[in-house]
DNA sequence: TAACCGTACTAGTATACATAGTACAGTTGA
DNA sequence: TCAACTGTACTATGTATACTAGTACGGTTA
């Protein structure tokens, strides 16, 4: 279910943690649905226990997942709060990836059309593969 | 010039690379313009000069910039060759940083006005900050 | 009660970051 | 020629973090 890549200069929490909100975003996860619990995905990905852990504490910590001890971890439902601090984030994130591919040389038309492909999947909600 | 977070978990010659990516994609840095020395930069913000040449290495490793023994280091002017490995990876941050904007509710229009802003920024050259 | 769940520790190892210091070769202008 | 600059290449050291291993505790559920 998720692929790692445990040469990577990136720690593997937090590849984990990018993968599972990636889910999360795209509804590939729904809302409450539970995920694997740390002791059966540190089985299937043969990582420490410790490892899923911290990749749970920090979606826990970012609002995308709940944990209940005894029961499991789970989608935490969006909720229409501030996530304005987020958006400027993703804005300024997005400003600096627009840049660099119109340095690069990709044509306007080629860019606003891959946009709104992009956006068109989004808002449909799922995205298979 | 530039402004670093020592105590960002992000390492500092990535941060410095990253600054000047920044500055050269938006064309403050031109062409051939020659970037301060190890040293200089160095003593300017306070950091190792081995620090320094590791973010410059990282730049001219990935085409940004070109280093002449004995004279300096200068903004390497961009070629039309293949882009296509850094342009995919930029649509691939594209992807995930527009699903995560539609996912916290951004509307579309706010979205499609705000990328037309950004492009035609990016496309006039200069920003002025 | 047994088997699962999240959580919280300790301890050890490996790796990467950053610093300090030294050294060498090429370039440039006085 | 010489001094002052440039990039570059080392070694060594301290520190922070990632990851693993192991153990333990309390809540939940069939």
């Amino acid at each position: 279910m998720f692929e790692l890549d445990l040469r990577s200069r990136k720690p593997v929490y937090e590849q984990l943690a990018e993968k599972i909100i990636e889910l999360i975003v795209c509804n590939v996860l729904k809302p409450d649905q539970q995920l694997p619990s740390v002791r059966v995905l540190s089985g299937e990905l043969t990582i420490n226990p410790n490892t899923i852990q911290k990749a749970y504490r920090e979606l826990e910590h970012r609002g995308y997942i709940y944990s209940l001890p005894g029961k499991g971890s789970f989608v935490r439902p969006r909720e229409a709060g501030d996530n304005s601090a987020r958006i400027n984030n993703l804005k300024a994130q997005l400003s600096k990836v627009l840049s660099e591919m119109v340095y690069l040389g990709v044509p306007r038309d080629e860019l606003i059309s891959t946009i709104e492909n992009l956006l068109s999947r989004a808002e449909g909600g799922n995205i298979d593969d």
